[in-house]
DNA sequence: TGTTTTTTTGCAACATTATTGCATTTTTCT
DNA sequence: AGAAAAATGCAATAATGTTGCAAAAAAACA
């Protein structure tokens, strides 16, 4: 609960009714979300624009980091690692369940060392594996 | 120039104005494409549900494959590997260069094998790195 | 090669998703 | 509480993607 006033006050955000809100669904979620899933599971008491603002104020601060996905879609998740504003390092793999469709951060699965060909410069690598999750097995 | 016609040939598809423009752009390519790019170097002499159709029966195909990234694109690039019809085994990593944004297939750098944890059943995995690129540099 | 069959294309209409400016509201600061 | 700063909602607009269907093109056939 205060959490939440926590990361936002930490982060130099104003508390607003909205921010709570999704923040809140974040830090409740097992997976990540989507645009669309915010604006479901907040009765849309929120207009579309104030969630495209507030999930990229998030970004930007570090709160939240996106993963790349094949289809078209954007998807969310709370960075866990300390990650500040503008700069994240989440160094985790995400995955993605064929069956029930979630996207998991697997915080433990770090991604590995990958040596690139010379001239190369390495800032950021994401691995996104898919397959069947535990839940689904 | 033969090329064009046997990939198409190979694949059962009828040879078409569109398809030999299109699966010309990648195979001069260095780089993935986005929609945008195809639409941009074809002086929109094809109708955009054309591009969309044609991309899709590339991917359905083998032909080309498709590579996750953060921002809402979706990037197409030539399968190099033996890709049959719904289903690519491209095992290769991906590069996106901060500065030219152009992306990379890196055919010589395979993903590496990733650990999960119990329960989970890993289909396919993409690793997609950015940073600058050799050009760049 | 000419004719039939199959496939692809373009168009139009529609749906979804995302962006921007600006007035109003809410939050923060003093 | 009042002033200043920031966030929100609304409306308009842009960009992106999908579908049905008739016309055109390509493939198959004879
Ligand atoms: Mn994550
Ligand atoms: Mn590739
Ligand atoms: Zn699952
Ligand atoms: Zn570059």
């Amino acid at each position: 609960m205060d959490q939440l006033l926590d990361i936002l006050k930490k982060n130099q955000l104003s508390v607003t009714e909205g921010r709570k809100k999704i923040l809140g669904l974040f830090l409740n979620s097992p997976g990540a979300l989507a645009h669309a899933d915010i604006e479901k599971n907040t009765d849309a008491s929120f207009d579309r624009v104030t969630v495209y603002r507030t999930l990229q104020t998030f970004v930007d601060k570090g709160i939240i980091h996106n993963i790349p996905t094949t289809d078209n879609s954007i998807l969310y998740a709370l960075c866990k690692d300390n990650c500040e504003a503008g700069h994240h390092h989440d160094n985790h793999v995400h995955f993605i369940c064929d069956v029930c469709d979630k996207t998991i951060c697997m915080d433990h699965v770090s991604v590995p060392e990958i040596k690139l060909p010379k001239g190369f410069k390495q800032r950021q690598a994401d691995v996104v594996i898919s397959g069947v999750c535990s839940d689904c097995k």
